[in-house]
DNA sequence: ATTTATTGCTATCGTCAATAGCATTAATCA
DNA sequence: TGATTAATGCTATTGACGATAGCAATAAAT
């Protein structure tokens, strides 16, 4: 009965990343960090004077999404806003957030090899360039 | 500056999970039917006397859930609902149903071709396994 | 200098999934 | 058989994430 639909691709990707997300939720749980806010951290760790516009367009995350996000990141004491002229400002981390940043690449680094993992070694080199074949 | 993220799995695996669904989404849009129903038509077009529970199971979306779903797809006049026993009560295609389960199934395969097709041909047959093993 | 684009924001909504709890009925087993 | 346990369908609420529409201030472009 299953057969039906797991031979969908589209299917078995709705659920492997559903799944796959799950188990992310619970390994950044700890850390009080949530998924989106684990890809701004990946990000920011990496990149000087990113501003918010330019996290979400990197993210495709909307600018009026991104607002909530930075609001608790900034509430948590993980970043601070600094301007760069009147209407822009750079996200960077605080100490504290270079802390957690680094926790959570770590947690990433944990998850990934978890996920690759759980794919059949004679598939597992596909996995990556047919999922970006997909969304870029 | 992508490069970073794109080279996890687990971020590409959300990404294109991400971009097939906004997809589908769209592809569905037309009938009136949302991703979730589009899964439930797909399963109760092809066995009959599937009811809430059993569908939620199939599908890992949880009894509470299933109940708007049901409700909506009732009220749009796609199912109807038959007494089992005084508990359980099978989910059944009106004619109304059946028409739009058809052309749902049409939809899906349009939209699984479409994926598919986005895969360079060297990874195709890699992707279903790769992700079968990830969720099951 | 004026028009256009960008930035950050408010407010609101939609989809999907999760949890806790409840009443009714069916199934189990002592 | 009678009492316990499990299953079914439901209400109510919450959270994460994404989408749209619109706004005021500022920077960039013509």
């Amino acid at each position: 009965m299953d057969n039906l639909l797991s031979q969908l691709p589209g299917y078995a990707l709705r659920r492997a990343a559903n799944t796959a997300m799950t188990r992310f939720t619970a390994m950044l749980a700890p850390l009080d960090v949530k998924i989106t806010e684990a890809a701004i951290f990946m990000l920011i760790r990496e990149s000087a004077n990113l501003t918010s516009s330019k996290i979400g367009k990197e993210l495709e995350i909307q600018r009026a999404n991104m607002v909530p996000m930075l609001q608790r990141m900034e509430d948590a004491g993980w970043i601070q806003r600094e301007a760069i002229d009147g209407k822009s400002q750079a996200i960077v981390l605080t100490a504290e957030g270079r802390t957690k940043a680094e926790e959570v690449a770590q947690t990433v680094e944990q998850f990934e090899a978890e996920l690759l993992h759980r794919v059949p070694a004679q598939h597992r080199k596909h996995l990556l360039p047919a999922l970006n074949a997909i969304w870029n």
